[in-house]
DNA sequence: CCCCGAGCCTACATCGTTGTAGAGGCTCGC
DNA sequence: GCGAGCCTCTACAACGATGTAGGCTCGGGG
């Protein structure tokens, strides 16, 4: 049985709340009490009590990170970061995995966790313009990703329109002009997969290269597997693009596999960039050049966001946070790019 | 404010522990008042609060999976595997990256989120011989891997030697015989690195060929990195296999890189296996051949016997489960096996 | 000399749930 | 027609911590 604060009060010759004060840091506490204190804890291997402090405070310390799903490389290195960032900040993590099922996606809102957490970071797939409602939620949330404009929460996001429309830029720079998309979600607007495919298209009118429908490769899910299967019958459709923009870095290695295949050589036959900068795409053969969201910094901006508003209860304004992004380049798109690796 | 069981026994016309029997299921409850309990649950949309439950019944329904990084994806498909089984028998999952920092791995087994936990599922890379006395704790515990032998604590694991021999007598199959290891801990016995390589070396011995120490390739962290450099060492060392081992996916990737960077022919001039089966490898050009350790069985495996040992106090013998593996043949051993992705 | 505030500590109620014990009423077999 | 046993429900005391309120001592200002 573990020692409890009336153990710990017992051995020390105190009252109980003195021990919780000693815990807590409680500053009227002569010296000599606090080190009888201490020892007493040190002797009897005290730990408090998490379900009992919970009731009385109404905190737990845990706060849940909702993503699709551990396996995409993109979001398990979000939540390494998100994790390290919350250790920090003295929080523990629950994952949820949603698997972008709308169904999922909305228990994760209303589920039996809410109760476990003082607060969400929440990334979602399914929702989308018309959920904003569903995200006027009683606790802190913080928003990630860019899935719903005017939404009424914290949010930390990245200029996909830009940091896309900069990717075809320096495709074009390098003289493309047949550019496949992979990745196209047919008539969304404000998934990362409509704003990223506005930035492509704006980049495409600013050099005045009209698009190509036939260029566009739909794929719902951003996994390697529907990256080679929407290249593929792009090929076997006679389409030959002279560079590929995979939407994320899955699809951009989907493809890029699906290529060699066919004995297509990257990046003289084809240049290819990705978006997410995961480190799998480093150590591809060839490297994939690739946009740096700035992964690091959202995770910590978001910990951080949730953080203050789940020490303050107060209601604030909602904060909008856009995080930098970088253009990687690697043996993808320009050889001998890969040797510093 | 949350509505209490108070306030729905109050709307119901109830006693509260008749609440608090309904929403458990106990089953002797008239039908008439259990439904008049569940349309005030529903009216106030009611939730158990968890934190007074977590005390009352010294359960929180929260198991934590301690493991190196979620960088890896190893450990990435391992801790999604392992909250889709947890989901299964009702349990939250919360993740403690340790690093494969022995501080950090002994933080885990004694940190504050032990009370947060009813039990953990613990993958060490540090702790080895030697530390079987930390083990013995008294909170349910299942250990992944095999770092300690003669553990007194429930255990699922692979038959790593065995599996390691399979690998390397498959490439001696291929006709191979200069056959490098990648990803070697010099010296080490009871972990996967040595248990591996004990497996390669019983498969050369079979052969009858004799090992040589000049394609062993150290590298502590099982990187994608690391593997790029210790191969690039062995060849900068004018070492020429026909072959590699990497004893982990991540590892073959690196090395499979390097040796692309350096314009040998995979599989012509050297043929790749790894140990794991990433998702990743599958989408590698040319795919990687490798060990499929049943990662899937382990999580679910690992999760059943925590569930078990936490529903049951009495302290049974620790169980030992050995998951099955199997080869995964892809196009960097024989060309032509890409196909079907 | 008394009062006041700072410093140090304690008693008690309380957070929201579940375990224990048992009170009634009913059915059933003899 | 009566006790045994089942069904249905309730009162009360925990679980282990923290918030509130207040007691006591001591030094210094009025």
């Amino acid at each position: 049985m573990a020692a409890t604060m009336q153990d710990v009060a017992q051995r020390a010759g105190v009252s109980i709340k003195t021990v919780s004060n000693v815990v807590n840091g409680y500053p009227y506490i002569r010296e000599s009490t606090r080190q009888r204190v201490l020892d007493a804890i040190q002797a009897l291997d005290y730990q408090v009590n998490a379900a009992a402090r919970n009731l009385r405070t109404g905190r737990t310390g845990i706060i849940a990170l909702a993503l699709p799903e551990l396996s995409l490389p993109y979001f398990a290195e979000l939540a390494d970061a998100v994790i390290e960032a919350a250790d920090e900040q003295g929080l523990t993590v629950i994952i949820e995995q949603h698997g972008g099922r709308r169904e999922r996606e909305l228990d994760v809102l209303s589920g039996v966790r809410r109760h476990l957490t003082d607060g969400l970071i929440y990334s979602p797939l399914a929702l989308g313009e018309g959920d904003e409602a569903r995200l006027e939620v009683d606790f802190p949330l913080v928003l990630l990703g860019e899935r719903i404009f005017h939404d009424p929460v914290d949010h930390v996001t990245m200029d996909n329109v830009e940091a896309a429309r900069a990717a075809t830029a320096y495709l074009l720079g390098l003289g493309r002009r047949r550019i496949a998309v992979i990745g196209v979600h047919p008539g969304e607007v404000v998934g990362s997969a409509g704003l990223r495919l506005t930035g492509h298209l704006a980049a495409l009118a600013e050099a005045g290269i009209p698009p190509d429908d036939a260029l566009l490769g739909p794929a719902g899910l951003w996994h390697r597997a529907t990256g080679a299967e929407a290249m593929a019958s792009m090929l076997d459709a006679g389409v030959r693009p002279d560079a590929v923009f995979g939407l994320n870095d899955a699809l951009a290695l989907g493809a890029m596999h699906e290529l060699q295949l066919r004995g297509l050589r990257i990046p003289e036959d084809v240049a290819v960039i990705g978006f997410d900068d995961i480190d799998e795409g480093a150590y591809a053969n060839p490297g994939l050049t690739t946009v740096d969201p700035g992964r690091e910094q959202i995770a910590r901006t978001a910990v951080e966001m949730l953080s203050t508003r789940i020490g303050s209860r107060g209601a604030t304004a909602p904060h909008r946070v856009v995080a930098d992004y970088t253009i990687v380049v690697r043996g993808s798109t320009e050889p001998g790019h890969d040797r510093p690796a």
